[in-house]
DNA sequence: AGGGCAAGACTGGTCGGACCAGTTGCGGAC
DNA sequence: GTCCGCAACTGGTCCGACCAGTCTTGCCCT
């Protein structure tokens, strides 16, 4: 057993799922590339030699895979993107919702991406890293007093910030799927209780959380900052651990919670 | 600004698009669930009130997103499918391939994941948790002897059950499909590798790993069961990243395998 | 009456042509 | 030279047809 290739099972292989496959073993050979433009459904269906039907069922498995997209009237045909964390997110939202996934489970890997993120952002932060990040305390704190959610943007990016410190794009995007997961669920929680109690005030604690949440957060983040600042890569890992335990421990099942306390020492 | 619903674009949005959403949300209210099965495709135009062409692009985008399984010539419709970590695993591993991430990246987000779900392991296995991870390591030197391939399935087996006792199918999901995309990465690569040098030999230490790799996985393996037993959570998540990282080194970049080692400790 | 096989009635997969609607770019009118 | 409108694209949807796979029905033979 010399080779080990792995070959793909070439029975019930539908059509359109052969062009799907050209087109992303191009795009992996980097015969197209992001931002290049495929043919017009017409020349692919002469191209391909199929109707315009499959050439349409591949676009639209390549579409929901977030290869391409497709503009209605544009002149060049349909446009390859570069790979996005929304499918991520879709995905993780999904088997959040579909799934036997809860809120905690949500928590959990964030404080695993985030804290594993922190860690080795210490480590190889450069000096101007710490100063671009210094820099986005100082909006934080510009947009302390402001709206609610212009802060939780700031606050946001700054840990954005922070992933891509680590120069791992797979962490980054995870990270931002997570992250948006979270903050739709709660959306979608919030929406769901409004209905039921008729429009009644937003939960205290969560996104929106007012300005003595976001002094909060602001005083969390520049402790963090200065962690990664010197250096100390398990301290700023448990500290973001334990930031994000104080803030959603609130929102969890007494069981989901201890459980996630373990995670916090 | 009381209500903080999240309204999606009303512009721009297809006939296909607006069918996926209905299943979807008929889905998460649990109107369908897995399983269950759709009408067929000359049915739904019915429903839908559109073509068949519509319907199938609608279809189209359900299956690729894992919802629907299509099956040609079966006497029901198109049958509603649960979440699986399928499309997490595709996700990740076209975000390596296409995007700018690499092996590290990859690894290093399996430490966090392995390194957390260990922690919570140790914290909350109960006494047949314990047992059964030890009936698995009992498989294991059963199957050390064996084929590599039995052996690396043992090891998967035994990783996954430490994933499934912390009760969070959402880290089980993107751990199964971190570690698929891992050794299909490393597939490839041997695959390219074998290629180029004319079928040499298979690199050492990697998946096939031989007698002696058994062995010390094994080894390893059982500290991180005693760590387990013994509720030392912070214990077996270092003791797992250090294992990560001695077994891929070899794999990684200088630079790569020296942020790595600051997850070491 | 029971068992096996063939026809039919579904299923999804593909094809071809048609029409509508949104963009864009070109050329003519001013 | 500038501006506006038309024409030539683009993708979105519809229709009708045929092929192919699968399951069921029921007939025929034993």
């Amino acid at each position: 057993m010399a080779s080990s290739i792995t070959f793909r099972p070439a029975v019930g292989v539908r059509t359109y799922e052969r062009i799907v496959d050209q087109v992303e073993e191009a795009l992996t050979a980097k015969q197209l590339s992001p931002g290049d433009h495929l043919p017009s459904e017409r020349m692919l269906m002469e191209q391909f030699d199929v109707s315009r039907s499959t050439v349409r069922e591949a676009l639209r498995v390549l579409e929901s895979r977030g290869l391409v997209e497709l503009r209605h009237g544009g002149r060049s045909g349909p446009r390859l993107l570069e790979p996005s964390p929304k499918l991520l997110e879709r995905d993780i939202t999904s088997m959040v919702r579909l799934g036997r996934s809860g809120f905690g489970d949500l928590i959990q890997l964030r404080m695993a991406l985030d804290g594993t993120a922190c860690a080795v952002a210490a480590h190889c932060a450069t000096d101007e890293d710490v100063e671009d990040l210094r820099g986005r305390l100082e909006a934080m704190e510009a947009a302390v007093d402001g709206a609610d959610v212009e802060f939780a943007r700031a606050d946001a990016a700054l840990h954005e910030r922070i992933w891509a410190i680590t120069g791992n794009d797979l962490l980054v995007a995870t990270g931002q799927a997570v992250t948006e997961s979270i903050v739709q669920l709660i959306a979608v929680d919030l929406g769901s209780e409004g209905r039921t109690q008729g429009g009644g005030p937003i939960p205290e604690g969560v996104m929106p959380e007012g300005q003595d949440g976001a002094q909060d957060s602001l005083r969390r983040d520049r402790i963090l900052v200065d962690l990664i600042a010197e250096g100390d890569g398990a301290g700023a890992g448990s500290w973001i651990r334990r930031c994000l335990w104080e803030r959603f421990e609130g929102l969890l099942e007494p069981d989901e919670a201890r459980t996630l306390r373990s995670l916090v020492s």
